[in-house]
DNA sequence: AATCTACCTGCACGATGGTCCAGGTTCACA
DNA sequence: TGTGAACCTGGACCATCGTGCAGGTAGATT
């Protein structure tokens, strides 16, 4: 009855992630212009046609490879802000020095380790979000995590937010071309001047 | 004697111009991946192997493509930020509320050109940016005009500076994804949070 | 005039791309 | 067990790509 058809179902849904994650990894490794049927076929380890099976076009792909990286990058982001802000509270209720790292401290541990270890995912997801201002097909997927990230703070910080959020993506998009990724202390002084109230 | 070999090689250098202007506007046009041999020699109106005598690899055209644009960039964010600093000046000397735009007026109204009338452009030089981060042979000419801003701000601004200019990118990739390129006013609160000194 | 050299181009080759489709397999259901 | 629908795949078609090269041209040199 149902088991059975959502088996038939779950498998079929199965190779789909599959294939996202394939494409995901290609992206990191050569870029989307590495992105073909063929080569994402051979990551997957599936047929070719398999990919043309599931997704009609390319386009199709990337679309359904950059909504599975916008949901993954809500979620993460929406951590890092979570994290940021328990600490700034935190900070603020006990007033002074204290021991423990800061919100600045993690955020730039955060951007160091998205320039650093995680940097092929950093560059894969401003492809897409890049991309996305070419196709307009993209751009809700691309806009989904701002949205999420943005529908999270009080209105009375929107703009702050939105701001923050703007210095975040210019210091990964800076910090993509040091041929030594910057490390978290060198990040430091510029999260720390981001986060400084007005 | 050394008119005639000027002139050879002048007429040389203005086809090579020729065909990185044309190159920039296919990447405006279609973007990066639409860089080919036979588009850009189309766009240019030159035959197609003349972009392989000129250009080895379409990665040598891409790098003298990087530079030139890198060189505008540069120029012009340079008078950015010289306009923004007489009025900061300006501003400060006359103490309160003035006729005329203030420095945050002046750099939303050339954010939303960017984001408006110049989309394709700045689309081009991101894509570009974000190329660089993926061939260190890029990478140079991309850091080139971040390198040029950097050295015109005096030491004890360095911070600030940087936080100005990633904002400034984040700004502008974040509105490259709107369907409807955002207003000089929709952005002068965030450019005047992104001013407002600590 | 003869020659040389740098500059340029048409053309074709091999590789790779997206896309399609006829046919095979699996499985729920009658 | 038969049947039909959903699922899947090997293989081929045609377009386009990067690249190399034989040959052509125009100005410089002797």
């Amino acid at each position: 009855m149902r088991s059975q058809a959502d088996g038939r179902k779950v498998r079929g849904e199965r190779r789909r992630t599959e294939i996202i994650e394939a494409t995901l990894r290609v992206i990191e490794r050569d870029g989307v212009a590495g992105v073909t049927h063929r080569t994402v076929a051979r990551e997957a380890g599936v047929p070719t046609s398999s990919i043309t099976y599931h997704y009609a076009t390319l386009d199709d792909l990337l679309i359904a490879t950059l909504i599975s990286c916008a949901r993954d990058m809500a979620t993460e982001v929406y951590w890092m802000i979570d994290r940021a802000r328990s600490r700034e509270g935190l900070r603020r209720s006990s007033d002074s020095t204290m021991g423990g790292p800061s919100a600045a401290d993690e955020v730039s541990a955060l951007l160091a380790e998205a320039l650093g270890p995680r940097r092929g995912r950093t560059m894969a997801e401003y492809e897409l979000y890049l991309l996305a201002s070419r196709r307009p097909a993209l751009r809700p997927a691309a806009r989904r995590w701002l949205d999420v990230l943005t529908s999270m703070v009080r209105h009375d910080d929107e703009v702050a937010f939105r701001v923050f959020l703007a210095g975040i993506d210019g210091l990964l998009i800076q910090g993509l071309i040091d041929d030594e990724p910057p490390s978290a202390a060198e990040l430091l002084p510029a999260v720390e001047y981001l986060l400084k109230p007005r």
